[in-house]
DNA sequence: TAGACCCAATCC
DNA sequence: GATTGGGTCTAC
């Protein structure tokens, strides 16, 4: 008799082990299988992690271990759907990451696969069905089916949807002339696109090429300005890696905004290549999965999950703009791509991993600097192209403004004025969506707020509705205070939508368009936007953080940062490096053509050294200051940072296992990690109840890993609060 | 006294 | 995570 064991689909610690069923079914199980079992009054999908042969009766078995065990017969695949590698790889993310192990497995696999009941109800193999003649014979045949007979026999392979005398044709297969097969579908397909030239790389990029093809290290930061053609070197590579038999992992932020290189890739390697990110249907990702899966795949372009990508004999994994927070999921499993990269490069011999950007992290700055990683550097821009002349205004200094705007200073509208008249295009930018950020009753001060996350609601002019940028609730918009009955209601503050009004206001001729996550929300929009604006359909781009990377407009020659200290404000170990990275990558969007661009800078601070050093495209000069603050404040990457959140529907059963907790792990820390809290974060409660949160720092990352693993034990004997870790949390 | 509601225990 | 069984509360 055969003993499976299982984890079973729910992602929770309390039953974070394998649990124990007897296989009665005909097919042979196999590790790495999925099973359905009868679990706790419920039935469930279990993955199978390990399984043994017994030749003692069941009930023999049961004495043995001491309780008793169901049994199952429902395999639901025929062979493992992840490969060893995988399975270590998820393993070892699990350790690291405090996670429960069937969360990185589910993880790995697209929605069709995933040891989930729900998985079952997904999408599953498409064929295309085809038609071929087997028998030749006419004898008995009308004259009509014989003609078509004919017909498929000249016309060899053929798609039976393409067969139009559909009445005819079943006659011909029930008299077994013909013979219907089916092949299995791609649902996904890129569009082709020949425009691109052979790209020839430039002495620089040359150099960079050679010395990561002749030296022996694991990982490559490739510290490159914007503009000095870092694609071109990935380009390169990967061909030299796929010329050698192997395979090649890119992974980009966010798909969609980077269909420059998808486009680039697909030329060169067509069907060889896959491309995996959330826009593709559960059947899509299905298709490319298996393909990956059967080593039909030498390319995998994608985005954060991709880094799971089945495939095989890596060579080269690839990290675009490694600064990206899109790297980091945060939930559960809270892993960054980037070291799951590493930790997967590991597995395989001669596979290393390239990490670029134009402003990478402190994190791995720092470890290229002390030779962790080996440090690469682009510092010219391609063709020598001057980087964008870039000026600072003062939005404290009244005399930078007028009547004519509370938006626009003086200065950026005579800029912007001056772009247009040349018939060039400008991009503005202000990392904050909707109209006015908040709605305030001016009689008593109450502003209107989330009833799930008790945040400011933002005002949306385009559908009129008041919306949380958290959760996603949204109201129609209100005239009077909940609180005090007034009709004295105003918006203040202001987001791109305000940003879009006011420049048609100023500019009624010009073309505008805007991009947020608002207009991303209808698929395919954003990128037919950002073409529109590269075909210079329009004069102006206003939009969020979202245009400021990676995007080649060769006709603008103006950026605007609309309010440049935005983020700033927020209480945050990383907001000066957010903002510092937010103005290089905007400020690198001008001037790409032949024409010198120029930036403008609207600020309230303009004397941070985020926004001057941003401003100078000075990393070297931001790195070194903001390591100082760093290193004073003990936050990464001097330390590693994590946090422990606890949520509650009892707000005083939150604060007080909080408070215990976190009094717990410093004494289990003896002096060796440090905890602030519990504190109330920004958004303090959500559809489960209160939030508190705990922050982590510390050096010694296994005496966290041991202490945190103890604290799991605990949490999860307690019913009444859910917790979450987020290791080398991004938002501390 | 039935039904609603909440909580703790348990899962092989 | 999901279910349940048992306790308490509540309305007629």
């Amino acid at each position: 008799m055969i003993i499976i064991n299982v984890l079973i689909e729910h992602a929770v610690y309390a039953i974070n082990r394998p649990f124990s069923y007897a296989y009665n079914g005909v097919e042979k199980p196999q590790i790495g299988e999925r099973v359905q079992v009868p679990f706790h009054h419920n039935t469930v999908v279990g993955y199978i992690i390990d399984l043994k042969e017994i030749n003692i009766s069941q009930q023999e078995y049961e004495q043995e271990i001491g309780y008793k065990i169901l049994s199952t017969d429902k395999l639901l695949d025929n062979e493992p759907i992840l490969t060893e590698e995988l399975r270590q790889l998820a393993k070892e993310v699990s350790d690291y990451y405090l996670a429960p192990l069937i969360s990185i497995y589910q993880a790995m696999l697209p929605a069709s696969l995933k040891p989930a009941i729900s998985s079952i109800k997904k999408a599953h193999i498409a064929y295309d069905k085809y038609i071929k003649v087997v028998n030749n014979d006419e004898s008995g045949l009308t004259p009509k089916q014989i003609e078509l007979l004919r017909l498929l026999n000249a016309s060899g392979e053929i798609k039976k949807n393409e067969v139009k005398s559909v009445q005819i044709l079943k006659k011909l297969i029930l008299n077994k002339n013909v013979e219907e097969y089916q092949v299995e579908k791609r649902r996904y397909n890129f569009e082709s696109n020949d425009k691109f030239k052979d790209l020839t790389l430039t002495a620089d990029q040359m150099q960079v090429k050679e010395e990561f093809l002749n030296t022996k290290d694991l990982v490559y930061l490739l510290e490159g300005v914007t503009g000095s053609g870092k694609t071109e070197v990935y380009i390169s590579l990967v061909k030299e890696i796929v010329a050698k038999q192997k395979t090649a992992l890119i992974l980009v932020p966010e798909i969609n905004l980077t269909p420059l290189m998808m486009q680039r890739f697909y030329n060169l390697f067509k069907d060889k290549v896959a491309i995996l990110h959330s826009e593709l249907t559960n059947g899509e990702k299905y298709d490319e999965y298996r393909k990956i899966f059967r080593g039909e795949i030498q390319v995998v372009i994608g985005t954060r999950s991709a880094v799971f990508a089945p495939l095989q004999n890596i060579g080269l994994i690839i990290l675009d703009e490694e600064h990206a927070e899109a790297y980091k999921q945060d939930n559960v499993p809270c892993y960054h791509a980037r070291e799951v990269a590493i930790m997967r490069a590991k597995h395989f011999e001669n596979c290393k991993v390239l990490l670029g950007s134009a402003t990478p992290t402190l994190e791995s700055e720092a470890r290229a600097i002390k030779g962790v990683y080996h440090h690469l550097k682009l510092l010219k821009r391609i063709n020598e192209r001057e980087l964008p002349e870039t000026e600072i205004i003062n939005l404290q200094d009244h005399r930078n403004i007028d009547y004519a705007s509370s938006i626009f200073s003086i200065r950026l509208r005579k800029a912007i004025k001056e772009t247009l008249e040349k018939k060039e295009q400008v991009v503005l930018l202000l990392n904050r969506r909707g109209y006015s950020t908040s709605v305030l009753c001016r009689e008593c001060g109450h502003i209107i707020k989330c009833p799930e996350c008790d945040i400011p609601l933002v005002y949306h002019s385009f559908d009129r509705l008041l919306k949380c940028h958290n959760c996603g609730h949204v109201e129609t918009q209100i005239h009077q205070c909940r609180e005090c009955g007034s009709k004295y209601l105003s918006r203040i503050g202001f987001g791109s939508e305000k940003v879009e009004d006011e420049i048609k206001k100023l500019f009624p001729l010009a073309s505008v368009l805007r991009l947020d996550s608002d207009v991303g929300k209808v698929k395919n929009n954003i990128a037919s936007t950002l073409r529109a604006f590269k075909n210079h359909e329009a004069d102006i781009l206003i939009g969020t953080q979202m245009i400021a990377k990676g995007h080649d407009f060769p006709d603008v020659t103006l950026v605007g940062l609309v309010l440049a200290d935005l983020g700033l404000s927020l209480p945050s170990t990383r907001s000066s490096e957010r903002t510092f990275q937010l103005i290089t990558q905007a400020i690198g969007r001008a001037g790409r053509g032949t024409k010198k661009g120029r930036a403008i800078i609207q600020t309230y601070m303009p004397t941070h050294y985020s926004i001057i050093y941003g401003a100078k495209q000075d990393y070297q000069g931001f790195f070194k200051e903001e390591m100082r603050i760093r290193k004073l404040q003990q936050n990464p990457p001097y330390t590693f940072a994590s946090t422990l959140t606890l949520v509650s529907k009892d707000e005083d059963m939150v604060e007080q296992i909080a408070g215990k907790t976190l009094e717990l792990v410093l004494e289990k820390g003896e002096g060796k990690i440090l905890g602030i809290g519990p504190s109330r974060p920004y958004i303090k409660k959500d559809t489960r109840g209160y939030r508190r949160v705990c922050i982590f720092k510390y050096k010694n990352q296994q005496l966290f890993q041991e202490t945190m693993q103890n604290i799991i034990n605990i949490l999860s004997k307690n019913n009444s609060v859910s917790f979450k870790i987020d290791i080398d949390t991004l938002n501390n």
